[in-house]
DNA sequence: GTGAAAGCGCTAACAC
DNA sequence: GTGTTAGCGCTTTCAC
């Protein structure tokens, strides 16, 4: 009986359509789904676990490229693909422990992250993508955060950009909407930003720029509205400021916006940068630092559901690609550091 | 034991601890959530069928809005989301029976889908979003079609279209690139097409157009690069038309890019209009009819998960408005039907 | 507060 | 090709 649902080749197909008739007339509804996961020690499915509220995979195109490719992934390997209810506040963790899933994968979210430790404790495959960076035993893919930063801070810096601004996500737990000092950039328990704006901090070194003096305005929420709020904020304090490097491209959307709203003409007022290369960025002209959202995405599933031989944890590092656009320009004449023009 | 972890109150803190610890040492993962569903009878999620390939979910800004708010729902209740992978053309219905679900959530499918027919054969409450319509004791949300496209129809009339074409989507199984014959018009399989088709015919008919007369260019493919094709094809066979409709934003953003491409200003040289009320759409411009998409996704969760008292099934339809943008105005005098101007 | 036992519905193994 | 059986890991019940 179990044949004829299961193995349609071992019966004959009269005698396989004669069974299937017979259960039919008996309402019988089909081989139950979790007993048989129970049976065979497969869910069929691969949990997803996101640092925000759930409905945020769909609004941020970040995620939503990557979870794109993600979702390819599981769909070539007949998997499907469990959003774990988690809310970001409440530190309940039974959803974690609820998901029947044959592997997790980890979006981005806090070394600290209680979900997160209660992921590690189930005892299936986990890939991390982006962040926590570094844990022991877990596969990763991600990319190189610092060295895209590098870049666009080297792009920003050969154009003759001096005094610069930082708009920022959220640092670590807790919410702070504002300047982030130095004691909260010491505490920083999202690597991602820790190393943007490291690379940023490289790039500006290079030609003398103290960091100390660098503003920085961090933001809770990850929303087009957080980053046009900060970039009100951060222009408020620092109206001398000649570019305005965000850590996404999501705040700078928001940047851009304030600027459109304070009269500024991009880039000639002032120079906004994004990071990710989303196509909502694409469509305005925002230079930005590219990453292969969508392949990151594939490669994380792909990782999780190829894992037979290897055993070993494998980290891929995925390459960037600095776009320049038309929101990044030399900054106006009589603000310039240098004068080779 | 089993007390330990599913009713801390049920035992003292000391004691609760000492269990922890011993589990702890020897090992345990704690309790395995496969088996718990078996017994319980709870699978702690809710499946998502999509007619599409998974990764539609993530790349159709109308998908997006509805699973946004069907997220917001799933995660409120605490149950997860489930994307179930159904390949498109393969008829595998295999997907849907692994499915470790409490019930289904249906996202505008054809009447006829395989995967369809195979959830209502499962013994679990499902709600079907938008299509198919009219299946006996299932719930539905959607909206009203018809008259939204209606208004639109009105819109264009009274504006003084007359020459109308129209992009549409898929209207039933089967790859159809091209015009819509009358036969391809009288066998749609997806209702919301026909809805929305027969509102935009009652319009036209109010003022006399000939149904018959109207080109419709069918795609199989819901993506701007479709609608980009499709406007193509529509103004290469018909250069005379004044404006053209599309039954969804995709779509007309891709007939905007379309007009763009071609150096047709909108709306002076041509008239272009959505169907949705997408984020994308609204940006540029697009007249529409805006539906509550985020809105009907929360609805739908909810008349899963709530259906506690209620056992008659539940038919919802959600308000649409006409958004008037800058994409639609008057046709060109010498093209005008009347000249009340 | 503790321990033992039944059974959720299935699959896989083995004897017929 | 058919029938029987053990047991996946849990929760619930009932006796202690």
């Amino acid at each position: 009986m179990s044949n004829a649902y299961n193995r349609p080749d071992q019966l004959s197909a009269p005698l396989r359509a004669r069974v299937l008739e017979a259960a039919r007339r008996l309402g019988y509804p089909g081989p139950d789904p979790v007993a048989r996961s129970l049976r065979t020690r497969k869910a069929g499915a691969v949990g997803l676990l996101l640092t925000e509220a759930l409905s945020y995979a769909f609004r941020d195109p970040a995620a939503t490229g990557f979870l794109e490719g993600l979702a390819l992934a599981c769909e070539q390997a007949g998997q499907g693909l469990l959003l774990v209810p988690v809310s970001p506040d409440h530190v309940d963790v039974t959803a974690v422990h609820q998901a029947g899933v044959d592997g997790f994968v980890v979006y981005s979210v806090r070394e600290d992250d209680p979900h997160f430790l209660a992921v590690l404790e189930r005892p299936v495959p986990t890939v991390v993508c982006d962040q926590p960076m570094n844990v022991e035993g877990v596969d990763r893919v991600g990319v190189d955060d610092r060295a895209g930063m590098l870049a666009l801070a080297r792009h920003l810096t050969g154009l003759g950009h001096r005094r610069v601004g930082v708009l920022c996500m959220r640092l670590a737990a807790g919410h702070n909407d504002g300047p982030a000092d130095a004691e909260r950039l010491a505490s920083i328990t999202y690597p991602v930003q820790r190393e943007r704006l490291a690379g940023l901090r490289d790039g500006l070194a290079e030609v003398g720029v103290d960091w100390e003096t660098v503003p920085i305005i961090e933001r809770f929420e990850h929303s087009p509205e957080a980053g046009q709020d900060a970039a009100a904020e951060l222009l408020g304090a620092h109206p001398d400021i000649t570019a305005v490097v965000c850590t996404s491209d999501v705040l700078a959307l928001g940047a851009l916006k304030h600027a459109a709203d304070r009269g500024l003409k991009v880039p000639d007022d002032i120079t906004i940068t994004g990071f990710d290369g989303t196509p909502e960025g694409e469509r305005v002209g925002l230079t930005t630092v590219e990453q292969p959202l969508r392949e990151k995405g594939r490669v994380a599933g792909e990782m999780l559901l190829e894992r037979g031989d290897r055993n070993k944890p494998r980290h891929v590092l995925l390459p960037t690609e600095l776009a320049v656009r038309t929101s990044s320009g030399p900054p106006r004449r009589e603000e310039r550091f240098f004068s080779g023009w």
